[in-house]
DNA sequence: CTCAAAGTGTACTGGTCGGTAAACTTTTGC
DNA sequence: GCAAAAGTTTACCGACCAGTACACTTTGAG
């Protein structure tokens, strides 16, 4: 159980931070919602921010571990699994927990360029874009790169209408949609 | 001078909410970047919530109409000025006070459904979203929902990826996907 | 069994939060 | 020119903020 409380207690902050905000959760709201005492906390990351930043580089790790996972449950081929990547979103858009995404919020939140909780979330778009241009890759694409951007761009796209409308809808557009890329850049 | 002192409350902490973001912006920081007094704005506003909606309000107003302007200097047609508004989207992106979309971030800082906060945001991208479908209907599209749609999702995947990257090549991206989603609609 | 590491509760700091009270000055309409 | 509306300054409220100090208990490895 050594380092367990540590893990448990990023864990948990997670889920008050994506319920709630950065800014709108308190030390003291950690502390009585982690169960973990306040001295602890401040032993094992020497700030709020240290905190937050541990936060989301577990969420880049599980949320792209789920992610991929979910994608080759769905899908065989690479092309498929572009489009399958879509279908995954639509369920955690369905999610009762659904905030949109943590480092859309995060990015939001703290502003400062060389921020690094804003520099965090911009290695987690960058790894998603990779995956993304792979798959492009692996299917066959004229161009990787762009058709990867472009499915990117589909996929925050989504994020934010479905989080803001409130509705899982922009998942299935998003498909729809990549469908005529992905066409498209398979074509000729 | 009468209703002036109210909307230029407004008016600068639009400016003020915008850079630093709405939870990490007290009321004292207010005073001291509006010259407003204290009293002054809780004479116009009861909460601090008022006066975010206020904000939000007003950004909705004076984006749409720099937005739609801006479109119709750059383009004729209504398919050039689907294509046009991502110009516009990357002259916005690079701008020094460029922040992402203010809706966007005030949805991440307010997560509460029934938030007056958030509906704000959600009627803004209700209001592009129609901006979008006109201009798609207008240019012939074969379903100009969906086509209005598809461009709202590249222009929110622009935002949220030019602002957590910093670049506003998303802005370039999104147009030529945009044209090939275009191409897509008006043939056949 | 023992000792150190890891964890705990409680109380505290100085500063900021959103919001209010009261007494005063300026601006405006008639 | 006079009253009301709108503005101001200053001081204050209780609550919460991030972060610390200290004395105490639990736990695990040798």
């Amino acid at each position: 159980m050594r380092p367990n409380k540590k893990d448990e207690l990023v864990r948990k902050a997670l889920t008050v931070f994506y319920r709630d905000g950065f800014h709108a959760t308190g030390m003291d709201k950690l502390v009585a919602e982690t169960g973990v005492s306040k001295t602890s906390m401040y032993k094992h990351f020497r700030t709020k921010e240290e905190l937050i930043v541990a936060v989301l580089k577990l969420r880049d790790e599980s949320f792209r571990e789920w992610f991929e996972r979910r994608v080759d449950e769905l899908a065989d081929t690479p092309a498929d699994k572009i489009l399958a990547s879509f279908d995954a979103l639509g369920e955690w858009f369905e999610e009762d927990s659904y905030r949109g995404c943590m480092f859309i919020n995060a990015g939001a939140e703290f502003n400062c360029k060389d921020d690094p909780i804003r520099q965090e979330a911009a290695h987690h778009k960058q790894v998603l874009l990779d995956y993304f241009t792979n798959l492009a890759r692996q299917a066959g694409a004229r161009d990787p790169e762009l058709l990867g951007c472009r499915i990117l761009l589909l996929k925050e796209g989504a994020i934010v209408t479905s989080s803001l409308l409130g509705t899982a809808q922009p998942a299935c557009d998003a498909k729809e949609t990549a469908r005529i890329l992905l066409d498209e850049a398979l074509k000729g």
